[in-house]
This record gives structure tokens, sequence and C-alpha cells, in this order.
RNA sequence: CGGGGCGUAGCGCAGCUCGGUAGCGCGCAUCGUUCGGGUCGAUGAGGUCGGAGGUUCAAAUCCUCUCGCCCCGACCA
């Protein structure tokens, strides 16, 4: 391709409002363009490397012998109302009409779609298992969208799903899709960790996340470097410390004026935060046992004042659909006062009690009184509250000790580029997927799904792969593997006439080239080439020419040489070779953790 | 949805406090100059000042409403 008629500028300097760097330079490179929020024009590059990607994501695909398909982006809601989930999500969900009033959804994901499919193909044993996967538009209203392409509202994903007869062929196919995520990040240059996830809404048994470990990632990681656990925030396991075994002292109650937080409460006592109790009010919307409607339920946890309450973990431990916080009215509603709240002395009745399975071994705690201004002294659990559920429900944090060895926990920022679910039989039921076994009895498919963001992806693979000047491509996705630059000027006509017999060597021995034949100093070639990050950089200038060579130089490292004209091809071919093997000893078998 | 910031030419910004001809740098076009790390000079094109309403003789500037974008938080099947 000809620099001065590729379809792109490159911008001296970033947009104002991108901040971190794989935003801005996706945008100075002229990668891509916003046209609203979290909405993204994919640029003649950005294509290139979206289309590299997805083209690795093929081949690992089928490698694990998946078939690749393509289902829509509008959907019919009756889908997505046999499973429920027409009604379970809200704003997130684009929905539309027909010119017949009907209703419809853009694709948040395909499950409802895909279980459809498999539902109408599908009828015996014998066809089971198979894996089917698309590379196809998904449309999330988010919230909020942030850090250019890592969060975006419209997107395009890789999604896979797997469908077996049992729980033993999924079980079977989850470490080969294990596996073949990590070829593929690594193939596109990027490292990643897999950590255990929260199955949520989707459902499921298990589930993990592939995690690109960065600063700007929104997720925060648990590691252990002793025993190799990992875990998100959201679940992740912790030892808690033992509590001191004294005798429970006669409770008290004492003046605290003004003193509504925890930090607060510490310091005016002169004790530790882990000496006291924290209680959270929130609101749950739950469903009827019975009834099957769903309801709010006034949620109090009790945590102990150095901790945090971990969300996900309540939400999964009183089967709450979500959560918010208690208002004020709310809160005085069930005989407590914000910050100065205890289990003691509230309406059980209105309430679910949850206590930490860590405060309710802890003796003497301080907690509130449920009257402003004051606090009491040795609160204990079983003498003075009783909760309805003791469990862990507090998070885990930097420094605390690792579930299986003990080690102290490192956190990390991650951004969450894949996730791979064992979902079981939760659509396959809802929407009767099912077939026939060897007695021919009807049974639930059982599946699986798969998720690769390749927007984010490509943002992750630029925020692990710069510098200050500019991107620096893995090969294996780079948008061209050699950037030739012609220093060619009016004076020297001959370096043109070389740098274009250059050109269609290289481009006939089948390199892909982004030759640089623009009208341009060399010094504007040489940071527009920094800035767009192509691999192998050659230069041919008069001197170089002269002498029969082309200068070269990696990206990835400076690394620079000189190459004789005479066997270029070859000797770039090379270079194309070692480079893409280098990122070829990056994979490695993984066990599945 | 709560908090904060910002909307003036493709990009980066000034002008707004105190109303009176819409500016600067980069980029773009033409000409010349220069030619191995963003040359230099000349000329030029490009703007409903996010939008609507109001105040005023007069609004980028003051007031009201509204839309959009970014950041923090909440949320994120």
């Amino acid at each position: 391709m000809r620099m001065s008629k590729l379809f792109f500028q490159t911008l001296r300097e970033a947009p104002a409002d991108a901040e971190i760097a794989s935003h801005q330079l996706l945008l100075r490179a002229g990668l891509v363009f916003p046209i609203a929020a979290g909405i993204f024009d994919y640029l003649p590059l950005g294509q290139r490397v979206k289309t590299k990607i997805e083209d690795i994501m093929r081949e690992e695909m089928d490698a694990i012998d998946g078939q690749e398909v393509t289902l829509p982006v509008v959907h019919p809601a009756d889908l997505w109302q046999q499973t429920g989930r027409w009604y379970d999500i809200g704003d997130d969900m684009a929905r539309l009409k027909d010119r017949n009033n009907r209703d419809y959804c853009l694709a948040m994901t395909h499950e409802e779609v895909m279980t459809d499919l498999a539902k109408a193909v599908v009828s015996s044993y014998r066809q089971l298992p198979f894996v089917l996967y698309q590379i196809q538009t998904k449309f999330r209203d988010e919230p909020r969208p942030r850090g250019g392409m890592i969060r975006v509202r419209e997107f395009t994903m890789k999604d896979a799903y797997s469908f077996d007869r049992d729980f033993d062929g999924l079980d079977a196919f989850y470490p080969r899709i294990y596996q073949a995520y990590f070829n593929i990040f690594r193939r596109c240059g990027l490292d990643v960790i897999a950590v255990e996830s929260d199955t949520g809404m989707m459902g499921g048994t298990m589930a993990h996340e592939f995690m690109a470990l960065t600063p700007v990632g929104e997720d925060t990681l648990l590691l252990c470097d002793g025993c190799g656990y990992s875990a998100n925030r959201q679940i992740a396991l912790f030892r808690k410390p033992e509590p001191e075994d004294v005798a429970a002292l006669v409770r008290e109650e004492v003046h605290t004026p003004g003193v509504n937080t925890i930090a607060g409460l510490a310091a005016f006592l002169g004790i530790p935060e882990s000496a006291t109790a924290k209680a959270v009010f929130l609101i749950a919307e739950v469903q009827d046992a019975e009834s099957g409607e769903l309801r709010e339920q006034f949620v109090f946890a009790v945590v102990r004042g150095d901790m945090e309450l971990n969300e996900t973990k309540l939400t999964n431990a009183i089967k709450a659909r979500r959560l918010r916080p208690a208002t004020a009215e709310e809160i005085r509603a069930i005989g407590a006062e914000a910050g100065y709240g205890s289990p003691i002395g509230i309406d059980r009745s209105k309430v679910v009690l949850v206590a930490d399975d860590l405060v309710s071994r802890s003796r003497n705690l301080v907690a509130g009184a449920n009257r402003p201004d004051y606090h009491f002294r040795n609160v204990n659990y079983g003498r003075d509250y009783t909760a309805d559920i003791v469990t862990d429900i507090v998070a885990a944090a930097e420094g605390h000790a690792c579930p299986h060895c003990g080690t102290a926990l490192r956190a990390v920022r991650g951004v969450e580029v894949g996730n791979i679910f064992k979902l079981g039989t939760k659509y396959s039921a809802s929407m009767g997927a099912t077939y026939l076994d060897e007695e021919g009895v009807s049974r639930p498919i059982v599946m699986g799904s798969y998720g690769i963001g390749t927007g984010r992806l490509l943002a992750s693979v630029i925020e692990h792969h710069h510098d200050e000047l500019g991107i620096k491509w893995p090969i294996t996705i780079a948008p061209y593997t050699v950037l030739l630059v012609s220093l060619a000027t009016e004076r020297t006509p001959e370096v043109a006439e070389a740098a274009e017999r250059i050109y269609a060597e290289l481009t006939q021995a089948g390199i892909e080239v982004l030759y640089d034949d623009r009208n341009e100093r060399a010094g504007v070639k040489f940071n527009d080439a920094d800035l767009l990050g192509i691999p192998i950089r050659l230069t041919l200038g008069a001197k170089g020419l002269a002498a029969g060579v082309a200068e070269m130089k990696l990206r990835r490292n400076g690394e620079s040489g000189e190459l004789p004209l005479s066997r270029l091809a070859d000797e770039v071919q090379g270079i194309i070779d070692a480079e893409t093997a280098l990122i070829r000893t990056t994979l490695k078998p993984e066990a599945l953790s």
C-alpha cells in the first residue's frame, strides 16, 4: 500500500479527551474514529489489525473443532422472553420495534439465538457435541463507556458456544478452549492471566476471565505469588485471621458525639478498626421462592470494620438479582441509624441479616447503638444478636492471606479481554433445546459460552506495546509487517526509482508492505513510522542506495542493521520469520487452575 | 443515575470576568525554498462559536433550558 493513497491521517497532538495511551494512539495513528460515546469507525489501518486478530481467532477456534457461523444482530423479542432476559436486563439492552410494532432488540450476546438454532437442528445424541462460533457485532448500551476502545457500546466479539450431551462432555471441552484462548492472546502478543470469576447472571458452574494486566484496567484481581491462586476481587477468597479467644465482656454504651465513620470511631476510642463492626444497609431485589414475584428486601450486612463488604459475594449469598444502597428513610424504618448502625435493637422482622463469618467469631467489637452519637462496646455475636446467614461476604484485598497457601495476596488491575463460562442447561432448558439419548429419553443440551472482545483486545495490545513515540505492533497483528521509507528528493530521483522497484519486489514476494512514497521530509516520515508502529522499517536513502543497502530497524527494540538490496526480499522474509517465531515461543500448555 | 470538567476551523487552544470587526499554532491548498528525525517564507481556503429560547441597539461573551463529549463513582447477563 502506498502511503500517499492510504486513507488516514496522523495527529501530532492527541484529542484532549483521550486520556489513556491506547485511546490516544488509536486516534493519533488514524486507526479508528469516534462517532459517538463508545461507538467507533475502524479506518483502513485499524481494520487490518482487526482482521488479523480475527484470523488468529479463527485458526485457534477451528483447531478445537469450532465451526464458524454468523447470527443476526437484530433479534426478535420472543427469544429473549423465553429465557426471561428480556425482562431481567434493563437499559443495557437496546430495544426497537418494526413497522408492525413487533418488539426486537439488538444483540448484547447470542445465547438465545444460538440455543434456538441448536434446538432447531439437534434431535439426537448422535449430533453432539459441537462448537459454533462467530465474529459479530454486539451492542450494549453501557451507562458509561470509557477508556477509548476499552469499554464501548458497540463492539465486535468472537463468541463461541459449545453443545454437549452432558457435563462430562462440557468438562472435557472446557480445558481445550481455555488453552485456545491462551494461544489466541499470546499469538496477538498479549500476556494474560486467567482468573476464576463470578458466574453472575449468566448462570453456570464455572467461569474464568482472561485478564490483561494494566493499571487502566477496570477489574481488581488478587494474585498469589506463592501458589499461583488468582481470582477476580468479586469472588476472591482469603484466609481470615483467627480472632483472639477472649471472654465476652459486658456490653456498655459509649458517648461518641459526631463520630459516624469507622475511621473516626477507631481514632476517637483509640482502638484498631479491626475491633469495630461495620453495618451496611442495602436493598436487594429478590425473587420470592413461592410466588416467583420480584420484591425488594432490606438487607443488613455486618462486617468487621477493617474489611470491605463484597457486594458480589453478598448478592450470591442471598441469591439476590441486584443490590442498591438503602436510603436514609429506609434505614430509619427498620430501626437503625445511618452512621451509628448495628444489628442490636433493629426490627428483625423487616430485614435479612447477613454477618461475615469473621465478625461472628470476633469478640467484644464496637458497634453502633442505632441512635445518633452513641456506640456500644463489647458487642458479641450470639449473645447480642444473631444473623440469618453467616458466611464470607467481605472483599479480599492486597496483603490478605492466600486461601490455599497463606502467602500475602497481591492486588493488580486488569482488563477483561475474554471469558469462558460453563453455562450448563440454563438456556437449553428454558428454550427447550433437547436431544434424545440412546434410551430415547429427552435431555437438555449442556452448553458453554466463550467470548473475546476484539476491539478491547486490540486496545489492550497497544496498552502493552507502545512507547512515548507510538505503537509497537506485535508482528502477528501489525497492519503491515514492513514500512518502506523512501527518502527520495527532487535531486535524487534514482532513490525514488529504486524504492519503487523494492516496493514491487517485496510485494510480489508476498510481504505486506506499507510504502511511504509521500513527498515529506525525513523527520515527518520517521515520526509517522514510530507512531504507526510497523514492526520492520526499511529506509532507502541516497547513501544507502549507492552502497547497495537498505537500512533496517525493528520498532520493537530499536535494533538496526543494513540489508543488501540484492537479496532484500529474502533477508526481510527471514526477519519476519524470526520475529514471528519469537511470538510463537510464548505459546505453552496451560493447566486449568 | 450521583459528582466533576469541557463544547470556538480537521487537531490543540486563546477570546467570555468587563457584550461592540472571531483569533493563534499545527494540519490543509498554491508557489518558492529546504531535504536522513515534525525546514523556512509568501499567499489562501476553512467557523450556524454544540443547539433552542431570552435580555440588549448589539451576545462566543449575560440569563434559562437543552444536547453532546471526557473523567471519578454507581452499574456492567
